[in-house]
DNA sequence: TTGTTACCCATCAAATCCCATGGTAACGCT
DNA sequence: AGCGTTACCATGGGATTTGATGGGTAACAA
């Protein structure tokens, strides 16, 4: 079958109700990649932003995981475990596309009023604006792309 | 098939008739592993925590025990199967989604108001709170969700 | 009897659904 | 190219449903 990938960014508010509009291309690969209208959304591991995926990942993860550790199991099989799985939510969307942002979510990306889609693939990252232009630099693609979508909004 | 896996966490109340509400999801996930409204819950092997499991846990321990020992009995095989069958106990949960928890459950885990649910693939763990804090740290991923989930309770 | 377990019902807040609006990009006709 | 129409998408608000939790009581067992 083809390989179906995230592509595009865009720069999406969150509402009173902690309601967040996935894009509706994202939406499009993600249903081509899994069939599911869910998206698993968790803490990046190396920068301060999430993640997304698709409801595969799950299956990914638990082949990592026999790789990995086989069928030993060990405190670092449970960590490793307890962080993919546990520390993941999966976040259906409704028929508008929106998914809900849980408090744990917001906090540890810092995102409140606005969400910075930006994809890379098999996955895609979601930033706290102005987080991404500090931790990427001003003058980085990425960093440039968020100046101008904030600039644009007023 | 597609596999289904539990993920997410959650921190719920444990009441005066040591009644604990089983997360949603957590729920969703053991029913359709193993159509089943009960769970396995016993103490973890390698943590002061519980760990909870689809009812299916006991063939596949069975299925351990024949392929490790097939057939031969020793203490060994005697300890394996009392730890594996004796301490785990068989947790029906009611129409709204809420266990039981025995003295020894309790015990074991130092639950006693709160609990903290973390999955783990296919199973997950249920904590004290402050418990997993102390165990896993403060800053890492499992201890800053449990710290906020706690903040958030006033 | 005394404490436990199994139902039942009540409540509050959070999540979900449904409908509505405004903006914009795509399209096609002249 | 210019113009208007259409379609889709992001977003807001209200109403409904679901999930977590507390409490009462009858059935049961030690």
């Amino acid at each position: 079958m083809t390989a179906f990938f995230f592509h595009g960014y865009a720069l999406n508010a969150v509402d009173a109700k902690n309601r967040l509009s996935v894009p509706s291309g994202y939406r499009d690969t993600n249903e081509k990649r899994s069939g599911e209208k869910q998206l698993i959304v968790g803490p990046a591991e190396r920068a301060p932003c999430l993640v997304g995926y698709d409801v595969l990942r799950f299956e990914r993860l638990q082949a990592q995981l026999n790789e990995r550790f086989a069928g030993n199991y060990s405190d670092e099989r449970d960590d490793f475990a307890r962080d993919a799985f546990g520390l993941n939510e999966s976040l259906p969307y409704d028929e508008t596309g929106r998914i809900i942002l849980s408090p744990s979510l917001k906090f540890t990306s810092g995102i409140d009023k606005l969400a910075f889609f930006i994809a890379a693939g098999d996955y895609f990252e979601i930033w706290h604006p102005q987080r991404l232009i500090e931790h990427k630099g001003a003058t980085s693609p990425a960093g440039r792309i968020v100046q101008q979508l904030l600039d644009a909004r007023k």
